[in-house]
RNA sequence: GGGCGUGUAGCUCAGUUGGUUAGAGCGCAUCGCUGAUAACGAUGAGGUCCCAGAUUCGAAUUCUGGCACGCCCA
């Protein structure tokens, strides 16, 4: 038998129970036995990192991560998931930094690189437990024990081996970045901190005269904030298609070239007049030569050239170049050029570099240090810190002659936001890179194939972000990382890479293994992994093949952890060290989810590391056979993978925002209105914007598990909206999602119980008693689905049920059809809506509709039967439907509706067959039929309320106008329903009201536009002009509506047509889209009584509940009222109101020792007395 | 400054290939139901579909140009 449920229910300790349940009976791993033949459904878990507290964001993605994986599961596929950490990089060791109160990477030198990247790597656990916590709670599955981690010596070796690749196929170089340079402190920051520091100061502005070489007595006016970089300069660069002036200054004389839209703005500032000269493009002043305003550099290289690789001769610097960032919102419209000091500038440089041949290219200038002072190159200023000699500068610009006009500048600069008083500067550093951009081709059309949800990220986002591609700046200045395996010789500076430890230890002359040894030794507890980081790492030298004698000796740098994050299809298994035939069945992925945030992250790390390993060689030559992957599975090994990889599928979460409320002052805030209000009184406002743990704004996932559950959670997310939109998390909507689902189902859901307890319905009855594994013809009841249940005795076909229960059967496998079509297309949220909107059938009509069978006191047998395996089915379905959704439940509602079959049907619903729709069942005749009727329904309900008639007093007559028959005579059959639903005496259909409405003919507009077109208003506004009834006659009698516009005619058939029906006024009457529904509101006496009489039966069940009693006690009656006419209506209503509350004994007197109740019914008193019988 | 996205009811969001009464949930108000009841049902108020222009017989939907917000990059 079905337990008996309480209809009050806690999430929270259900799931607790769950979970023992899950873990005990290792339901996870047995859901993968199961479909360990199956088709592979390869996901990838894209690593979060330890080293922070999981924040509501990350409950989405582990929840959507979680959602397919189940659902291909139980739709047949074997789907590992294996977890991965991601431990490597700079915020783990500013974490580790705030911890030890230091800074620079000067304070981690003196602190010691060996005990700093030993903290790191224990640091990068911190949180490793709420984590899995977390993960557990939410019912995410996967591997935790198995977890790949990026700082482990295997996935190491395999990122090393990737980058060996890449090395010897000349992918990976040394060249110079940009990067926001803390010179006090020699470091760069990340664009994160960067963005931290940014505060509004003045800087003197400059307008410097550039002469022209061939036209001395004409300058180019350049502008510039930095003027510490003007003698680095090496271009100048122009717009092409931007307009330039050559003008003379009238004050000084001077002839200067600047575009042409700011020679006012240009004049007014020096309170001079520009004339005008003459006018030309950016185009022309391509190529022309000026001299720099210091010749630190121009002395040495001012007549240096350098061949084209068209093979003529240019000169290498100080000319003018195009660019497309050059504008003429501010400055001159032309730019000064110092590609040391500023990225955009760089590029500049490195195109310029990338048009002449090897050997001869244009170098960098660089005067500064690193300490951010002048150097011996530009002995003027040499050792002044570059942000104070400005002023130095100036006065030597003012003593060439060429200072134009000076002011001074506001604008946002970046400072250093540990020591707010230094100034960030750009300033290069050497830096590997890896060539991405000779992969760029190969990546557009890996993404071509990637099937992107939402959609407009293939070519918006990712698309535009590949096609703008620049070479991967690989290196990192820092300690915690992966470290570079390069080894530079010593005397030679030649390179070589290697691709494991062992490729190491096998090298002749090594030294250096007892830097290792003697850190184990004194720690024997340090893990092994960390032999192949740096300190240790870095003190690992060999003999140099290059140069006898000499040393090969290890770069300093580390690596970018996302390239770590990007290597992990392959680095996870180790591969190729280990993990082959792993990682030929795990690769590509069917699925990854991220959030947003991720698309220059991991979702470009995975693809880029990908498409060089595993595409095609760019220039169609095959790669290095050693060096190619070989890919177990591959006949051919070494051979391009077919794209997309490394995955196919990829799910795009938008970014999770929070929702407060906030009092006056800011000082107080509360995450729900009603808190808001109680608390922090009037004018408090509301605020939507980013989670952020110091404001703490946001509910912590915990919380909202312990207080809701992690299915209420999860079907919010799921259910609330499409996953890629930006969602606001809000404990109130998570808090208001719940009654709309999860209670609507648990009601559902005890309601079956309840009655199916009373009836002792079973749908096992008389099987359990056969031997059902020892015959062949034994139905299959593990998963429970429909051709294991129409084999049970009792079951009817569902053909020849009742039309209802064949209604709801419809609409069951409609829904089905649509929730595995966009599961298929990983489109959760038209998937819940589908399953939302059954639920709502169901419980709503269904159950509704049902109640009487379910209630009556008939035998279990005919319809009522039906009625219970009609309810049971559709509730098993909806359980499966949901299991990957809502896990917990969904294994809570399995574990009472499956017991009955015992050992016969599977012991989780996780590890049952996903249904799928039987188009058979499905009548979409009979849906769109029953949306009318209960159209028809809702009409009467609204019509009742206007005219003030309460549902419980019965009404003589209903009218129905409908706007068509077709559908007349089916309603007809269902007349009795609509009575029970309205509660009237009769209803009737009638396809010609013109007593209640009025008719309105319309032009079906999708019909005929393609064929009227422009006289279609016309054909508009006559029909409507004209009498709708008659023209509905002249269909009726002709079969068609003729008449001419202009100079055409018009005939219209009744498809060619709407009717819209307009209720007359005067009538209780209510009108829909297809019908109007018209009340009669006389009430005789007879009516009134039935009425009173249904007042007095709710009167006695409200009794019977406040007492607690059972569905099944009986009761004994006491009424006793002064008022005739109730008296007389529960005097003949006697028998009624005895059955429907179970009263053996109705009288009308008090009854001994029972307390008396006054009610009063349409005004009249009445005392009531109840009693247990 | 560039790229991408978003803009629909008080709030959160749906809205198919363009089709003439733009929907749902929540909130609010009113009413109802009372053997699913800490639920449930009905009704109402509430809309310049961000603005302007274009295409079309017809635009929330397509195009162009703005505006606002968000994210990423500079």
């Amino acid at each position: 038998m079905f337990r008996k449920i309480s209809n009050q229910v806690s999430f929270p300790e259900l799931e607790k129970r769950v979970l023992a349940f899950w873990k005990e009976r290792q339901i996870y791993d047995q859901s993968l036995q199961r479909r360990a033949g199956g088709p592979r459904f390869v996901f990838f878990e894209g690593p979060p990192t330890a080293n922070g507290m999981p924040h509501p964001g990350h409950c989405l993605t582990r929840a959507i991560k979680d959602l397919f994986p189940r659902y291909r599961t139980m739709r047949g596929d074997y789907c590992q998931r294996k977890a991965g950490w991601d431990t490597h990089g700079l915020p783990v060791e500013m974490e580790v930094c705030k911890e030890l109160g230091i800074h620079s990477k000067e304070d981690i030198e003196n602190y010691g690189v060996e005990p700093f990247v030993q903290k790191c790597q224990q640091s990068v656990w911190r949180y490793m437990r709420t984590w899995e916590e977390l993960t557990e709670r939410l019912g995410f599955w996967i591997h935790l024990e198995q977890a790949y981690v990026t700082y482990h010596q295997s996935y190491v070796e395999s990122v090393w081996w990737s980058l060996k690749t890449l090395f010897e196929r000349g992918d990976l170089y040394q060249g110079h970045k940009i990067v926001w340079w803390w010179a006090q402190g020699g470091t760069a920051l990340s664009s994160g901190e960067v963005g931290d520091g940014y505060r509004e100061v003045a800087d003197p502005s400059v307008y410097v005269c550039f002469p022209l070489v061939d036209r001395p007595d004409t300058s180019l006016l350049v502008w510039t904030t930095t003027p510490w970089t003007l003698p680095s300069n090496q271009y100048v660069a122009v717009g092409p298609e931007i307009a330039y002036a050559t003008v003379i200054d009238t004050q000084s004389g001077q002839r200067l070239i600047v575009a042409a839209d700011l020679v006012e703005t240009l004049a007014k500032k020096r309170k001079t007049e520009l004339t005008v000269e003459s006018t030309c493009t950016g185009r022309d002043l391509l190529g022309l030569r000026y001299r720099p305003p210091f010749d630190y550099f121009y002395a040495g290289f001012g007549q240096a050239h350098g061949q084209l690789l068209d093979g003529q001769s240019a000169p290498l610097y100080w000319r003018v170049l195009a660019a497309d960032f050059v504008t003429t919102t501010s400055g001159t419209g032309l730019v000064h050029q110092a590609p040391a000091f500023g990225e955009v500038d760089h590029e500049v440089l490195v195109a310029e570099q990338a048009k002449f041949v090897a050997g001869q290219q244009p170098q960098l200038f660089c005067p500064v240090a690193a300490d951010g002072k002048f150097t011996a190159e530009v002995p003027d200023f040499q050792g002044q810190w570059v942000k104070e000699s400005d002023k130095a500068i100036i006065r030597a610009l003012k003593e060439r002659e060429v200072l134009w006009f000076q002011e001074q500048y506001l604008h946002d600069y970046p400072f250093c936001w540990r020591a707010d008083k230094d100034p960030l500067i750009q300033y290069p550093r050497r830096s590997w890179f890896i060539r991405t951009t000779k992969y760029r081709d190969q990546m557009l059309a890996n993404n071509q194939q990637i099937n992107w949800l939402p959609e407009h990220i293939k070519q918006g986002r990712f698309g535009n972000f590949l096609a703008d591609n620049v070479d991967w700046a690989l290196s990192r200045e820092r300690f915690w990382g992966t470290p570079l395996p390069i080894w530079v010789c010593q005397e030679t500076g030649q390179m070589e890479s290697l691709g494991s430890y062992a490729e190491l230890l096998q090298k002749p002359g090594l030294q250096g293994t007892e830097v290792w040894e003697a850190a184990q030794a004194a720690n024997p507890e340090l893990p092994e992994d960390l032999k192949v980081h740096k300190p240790y790492i870095d003190a690992l030298t060999y003999e140099s093949p290059f140069a006898p004698g000499a040393r090969m000796q290890r770069v300093p740098e580390v690596i970018d952890c996302w390239y770590d994050s990007g290597a992990m299809p392959f680095a996870q298994w180790g591969y190729p060290q280990n993990g082959g035939s792993d990682f030929a069945q795990q690769f590509p992925a069917h699925f990854i989810s991220e959030a947003l945030d991720q698309t220059r992250g991991w979702f470009y790390s995975l693809t880029a590391i990908s498409t060089m390993l595993f595409g095609p060689d760019p220039a169609g030559e095959s790669h290095n056979a050693t060096l190619a992957p070989r890919v177990a599975s591959a006949p051919n090994a070494g051979q391009a993978v077919a794209y997309p990889h490394p995955f196919r599928n990829c799910v795009v979460l938008g970014l999770m925002l929070s929702e407060w409320w906030e009092s006056k002052d800011g000082k107080q805030l509360r995450l729900n209105e009603d808190d808001a209000r109680r608390d922090l009184g009037a004018g408090y406002s509301h605020h939507v914007g980013k989670m952020s743990k110091q404001k703490r704004n946001y509910r912590e996932p915990f919380e909202i598990f312990d207080n809701y559950g992690a299915d209420v959670l999860r079907w919010y997310f799921f259910a609330s909206q499409a996953p890629w939109n930006s969602i606001n998390y809000s404990e109130q909507a998570i808090k208001n999602s719940i009654p709309e689902f999860m209670l609507r189902l648990w009601n559902t859901y005890s309601f079956f119980c309840e009655y199916a307890v009373i009836d002792g319905f079973n749908p096992a009855n008389g099987l359990l008693g056969l031997e059902l594994s020892g015959s062949a013809n034994s139905p299959d009841l593990h998963s429970l689905d429909q051709s294991g249940l129409q084999q049970l005795p009792g079951y009817t076909a569902i053909a020849q049920r009742g039309e209802l229960d064949r209604w709801i059967m419809s609409e069951l496998h409609q829904m089905l059809e649509t929730v595995v079509t966009a599961m298929d297309r990983f489109e959760n949220y038209p998937a819940a809506q589908a399953i939302n909107q059954f639920l709502d059938s169901l419980s709503n009509w269904y159950v509704r509709r049902s109640r009487d069978r379910f209630w009556s006191s008939q035998p279990l047998e005919g319809s009522k039967l039906e009625a219970y395996w009609t309810l049971y089915e559709c509730l098993l379905t909806v359980n499966k439907v949901i299991a990957p959704f809502v896990p917990f439940v969904a294994e809570e509602l399995w574990s009472n509706l499956a017991s009955v079959f015992e050992d016969h049907a599977a012991e989780s619903v996780h590890l049952t067959d996903y249904p799928v729709a039987r188009p058979e069942l499905i009548d979409r005749d009979l849906s769109q039929r029953m949306a009318i009727l209960r159209e028809i329904a809702s009409l009467g309900l609204r019509a009742r309320t206007e005219a003030k008639l309460r549902v419980r007093q019965p009404l003589a007559k209903v009218e129905v106008v409908l706007n068509s028959d077709q559908h007349l005579s089916w309603l007809e059959s269902h007349r009795e329903i609509l009575e029970g639903e309205l509660n009237v005496k009769s209803l009737h259909f009638t396809t010609s009201g013109q007593e209640y409405v009025n008719y309105e003919v319309i032009p079906n507009f999708p019909r005929l536009g393609p064929r009227y077109g422009k006289s279609l208003p016309q054909i508009k506004a006559f029909l409507a002009q004209g009498s709708g009834g008659e023209f509905l006659q002249q269909l009726q009698t002709t079969g068609a509506i003729k008449f001419v516009v202009g100079e055409q005619e018009v005939e219209l058939s009744a498809d060619d047509v709407q009717v819209r029906l307009n209720a007359k006024p005067g009538w209780a009457a209510a009108q829909g889209r297809n019908c109007v529904v018209v009340l009669s509101t006389d009430l005789d006496d007879a009516l009134i009584q039935e009425g009173q009489a249904k007042d007095v039966v709710r009167l006695i069940q409200n009794r019977r509940k406040e007492m607690g009693l059972e569905y099944t006690d009986r009761i004994r009656v006491g009424l006793l009222t002064d008022h005739a006419a109730l008296g007389q209506a529960i005097a003949a209503w006697r028998e009624h109101i005895a059955s429907e509350t179970l009263a053996v004994e109705v009288q009308a007197a008090a009854l001994p020792e029972t307390p008396a109740q006054d009610c009063t019914i349409d005004a009249a008193a009445l005392t009531l007395y109840v009693q247990k019988a």
